[in-house]
DNA sequence: AGCTCACTTGAACATCTGTTTAAATGAGAA
DNA sequence: TTCTCATTTAAACAGATGTTCAAGTGAGCT
């Protein structure tokens, strides 16, 4: 783990991303997305929220650059922005899935 | 990723997990035990906190399994759990360190 | 026993967060 | 233009969160 030019705004950075991921609405989006991109309404009903909540949770994981987005007609497809986010996720499934036996 | 056997309750071990890094302090926390175990008092002074407020954010780590502990006569000693921990630290550090130009 | 040191705990506070509801946008069809 | 559909946005609310301060624990020394 190398050292960094600006600690203080990477570890916000670092943190504002984790916590992005730390909720289980948005994880649970991140997690349908992993399979492939998705539109907003049938992210809604796989997770079983309102479009309008969904937007908003899609929002945050925008600006944090966890989801990118692309328009098709009236439609807009969100999908993983980074490799890194999958591994975020395995990393992370890894870890809880020892803690359920 | 295969699937799981409780989705509903990995999720939220999973959220849990990732909002526990969530933190800029306790995320400091944590890198700073990725260099190898310390005590409360000398991360405190690492990350320029109080005692009480380490201690605090260590045991939210410790109850999603992040740290673990070992004390040798009164002092106690903290080192991260598994090694997921680190993967998900350098993951997030990666991500993080190309939006940074 | 009493004392000190390293750490933990509890309560209080202001601040932040997720969800809902309703209204607004804006692209494309008619 | 007007209408519809997919999505976004704003405001509001209850519930959660991080930090501080003061008090409490409990291991080891004298």
């Amino acid at each position: 783990m190398k050292a960094k030019r600006n600690p203080a705004r990477l570890f916000n950075l670092l943190a504002e991303t984790f916590k992005a991921l730390g909720d289980s609405s948005r994880v649970q989006i991140v997690w349908a997305l992993s399979h492939g991109e998705l539109c907003v309404g049938d992210i809604a009903k796989l997770v079983s929220m309102s479009p309008s909540a969904v937007s908003h949770h899609l929002r945050t994981l925008r600006n944090l650059n966890l989801v990118s987005v692309r328009r098709e007609h009236r439609t807009l497809f969100y999908s993983l922005d980074d490799i890194h986010i999958n591994g975020l996720l395995t990393e992370g499934i890894d870890h809880v899935e020892e803690l359920i036996p």
